[in-house]
DNA sequence: GCTCCTTGGGTTTTT
DNA sequence: CCCAAGGAGC
């Protein structure tokens, strides 16, 4: 695959003035990117005056490694390569000042906006008790604030949520000021602002950049928009790319309207269709194509043509329960890698050759426990990240006092982080005083002990604040920070409090404080960053905890964040109504603040399907045991309109007899089907 | 009175 | 797995 298909080319070799390239699945798009970026350099543009960016943090890396063989290892460094939110962090650490936080910020993941968002309902009175969908409120207040709507301009709406976070709205932003802090949409909403307001800073940022190219254009929302046509105002040399039969993150904003209007939006844009697929074999594409053509989303027409010919047709499995089908796929895979009867042409089939994808991180629960069974090695995407684990967190928010001790949030955490007598009692007593004496809660804490609250309360709280200050004079002193952290730990009570719990749970901690601290042993021998440039790359997710793509093992993903990943085999499990599409989606419920409708959903298995280069499984339970009974579980209705010519059915056999329930239940459900 | 620990119910998708 | 309620203990 040396040379570019004319598509390619043209897409290549267009350098000035705006472009749109639709690119479908699997059509070579991130080699359009690259090849572009490389011949713009060898046109004599510089290389610190392009720009592209990304959707994750991983697609940004990825795209550096593959400038590297292009341009070479120097120019590819002096590429901006990053995410919307990571170029919006460089941005604010320029112009902190233009910020109005007097020269430092803290960056708020969404746990510590949650967090806020909770204490401030508390204060209003407002009970958030279980029932209580407090994600109703932050997304509300993110799409707002990532459509430019202010708290005066929010249109008045009956639902409850909408007024509960009306009301709010204002209290989070005035708090989110005092804590000199900003949230993950203030990194793209903040730096637009910025150069609406100041012509000077305008001027500075639309000169950095000569070239500007977006990937994964179909999930941009306004605000990102807003940040481009800022940069690219004066020459218009934007290029983007995307695919609008992609676009599956309208529920957090994304506009497809970006791609679907950006002729508009950019007058006189080429427009380049890729629609040779050189990922897939025939079957999985004809099935992939007869899933979108479904949709009834207005769309650039687009048909992925095969370039890798035929192969296996789809295979739609059927399984009685949800336990059978977590069983049968582990069976095929253990087939699959000795090159057994499933392994087409019997090829042995290697783990890092396949991939089991899902809608929600709850359904790799289930499967986890069987693949440790089956002895099968596997990697998650997704879920629960390292530096989401509460005792990664807590070492986290440890350091982020360290760096900045007027971090109010992150010291309120570890302030009773192993427990030292700091309820909400001792707690509101600090504020208080704070609130009086016009100090900030770590100047209060100073002055604990002239404060009306417990002797032994107050001392461990003065021991605490001079470990850390101890911590902060080491490293400003150069003491590498993974000896820094673990003294720090050991003196606060952190280290003994995790080493007490002799529980699975205790072990697993340790094992993932571990990780972490070879996070700071390559961060003390690379020597690089500084330590609140860790901080934030941490915060955004940036650092991952080392990836090894050597290892032979599965992977399992969720279907959104799969997309731009390619596997030989690809189970899509769970093929259901209820869960693809998920029933939320279906009838939406009233928390939901940006209800997305049917055809995201099968976006989001046409993504699903798209990644599979060989082979695809399609596989779906007939019924999911609950309570003893099994209720019947009935096929997506996306399972609905494929290629006779392109799939085949099977049924996986139960291990053992049905029973007579469910054998009543699976009669219910035949007869259901057929009144349907 | 205040803090700490256990228990039990609920979980779409993520930068 | 994460959080709020509720009861025991200081």
């Amino acid at each position: 695959m040396s040379g570019l298909n004319p598509a390619q080319a043209a897409a290549v070799e267009h350098t000035d003035g705006p472009m749109l390239v639709l690119a479908g699945a699997g059509s070579g798009k991130t080699r359009v990117i690259t090849h572009r970026i490389a011949r713009l350099v060898d046109r004599g543009v510089r290389p610190s005056s392009i720009l592209a960016v990304s959707f994750t943090n991983k697609a940004a890396a990825e795209m550096r490694e593959r400038m590297i063989p292009l341009v070479g290892h120097e120019d590819a460094h002096r590429l901006w390569l990053s995410t919307f939110h990571s170029f919006g962090v460089r941005f604010l650490q320029e112009e902190t000042r233009a910020l109005g936080y007097e020269g430092r910020f803290v960056i708020f993941d969404q746990g510590d906006c949650v967090g806020l968002l909770r204490e401030l309902m508390r204060e209003e009175g407002i009970p958030t008790d279980r029932s209580f969908d407090m994600m109703a409120i932050v997304s509300r207040i993110s799409l707002w604030k990532n459509a430019f709507q202010m708290p005066g301009n929010v249109r008045e709406i009956d639902y409850e949520y909408d007024n509960i976070a009306r009301a709010i709205y204002p209290l989070y932003l005035e708090r989110l000021e005092s804590m000199h802090a900003v949230d993950f949409d203030d990194l793209v909403v903040r730096p637009v602002q910025i150069m609406r307001e100041r012509e000077d800073l305008r001027k500075k940022w639309r000169a950095r950049f000569r070239h500007v190219m977006i990937d994964e254009f179909q999930d941009t929302n306004i605000a990102q928009l807003a940040l481009v046509k800022q940069i690219v105002d004066e020459h218009q040399n934007i290029c983007v790319v995307g695919d609008d039969d992609q676009s599956i993150y309208g529920w957090r904003g994304a506009d497809v309207g970006n791609i679907l209007d950006f002729e508009k939006t950019f007058r006189g844009a080429k427009v380049v269709k890729l629609e040779m697929n050189y990922r897939s074999r025939a079957p999985i594409l004809e099935v992939a194509n007869a899933v979108i053509a479904q949709s009834k989303t207005k769309r650039h027409e687009k048909q992925l043509r095969p370039a890798r010919g035929s192969g296996p047709k789809v295979r739609v499995v059927n399984t009685p329960d949800t336990t059978a089908e977590i069983k049968f796929v582990a069976r095929e895979i253990h087939d699959l890698r000795k090159g057994g009867d499933a392994s087409p042409g019997g090829v042995p089939r290697k783990y890092k050759d396949i991939a089991i994808l899902y809608r929600s991180n709850t359904q790799a629960k289930l499967f986890e426990e069987e693949l440790r069974v089956a002895g099968i090695p596997y990697r998650m995407f997704g879920g629960t990240q390292l530096f989401d684990r509460k005792e990664v967190k807590d070492i986290i928010a440890y350091l982020r006092v360290v760096n900045d001790p007027e971090d109010e949030l992150s010291l309120r955490r570890i302030l009773n982080t192993p427990a030292r007598g700091f309820g909400s009692k001792a707690l509101k007593t600090v504020r208080a005083y704070g609130l009086r004496h016009g100090l900030s809660f770590y100047q209060s804490l100073r002055r604990l002990q002239t404060l009306d609250v417990p002797v032994r309360t107050a001392r461990n709280g003065m021991d605490l604040l001079s470990a850390l200050q101890t911590a902060r004079d080491a490293l400003e002193t150069g003491a590498p920070l993974e000896e820094v952290t673990q003294r720090l730990l050991e003196e606060t009570g952190f280290t003994s409090m995790i080493f007490e719990d002799q529980t699975k749970v205790g072990e697993r901690r340790r094992e993932n404080i571990e990780f972490l601290m070879r996070t700071f042993r390559r961060f003390d021998s690379e020597r690089k960053i500084s330590l609140a440039q860790l901080l934030a790359r941490i915060s955004l997710r940036e650092e991952t905890g080392e990836e090894d793509d050597s290892r032979d093992e599965i992977t399992l993903s969720s279907l959104h964040s799969s997309k731009g990943l390619e596997f030989n085999i690809v189970f899509l499990i769970g093929c259901v109504e209820g869960k693809l599409p998920h029933q939320r989606t279906v009838d939406p419920k009233l928390t939901d603040a940006a209800p997305t409708g049917v055809d995201e959903e099968r976006r989001l298995f046409y993504v699903g399907v798209t990644r599979a280069r060989d082979l695809l499984y399609l596989t779906r339970a007939s019924g999911k045991k609950s309570r003893g009974r099994t209720a019947p579980l009935f096929p997506s209705r996306f399972l609905e309109g494929l290629p006779d010519e392109s799939v085949e059915m099977y049924t996986a056999s139960a291990e053992k007899e049905m029973s007579p329930d469910e054998v009543a239940n699976f009669a219910d459900m035949i007869l259901a089907k057929l009144r349907k």
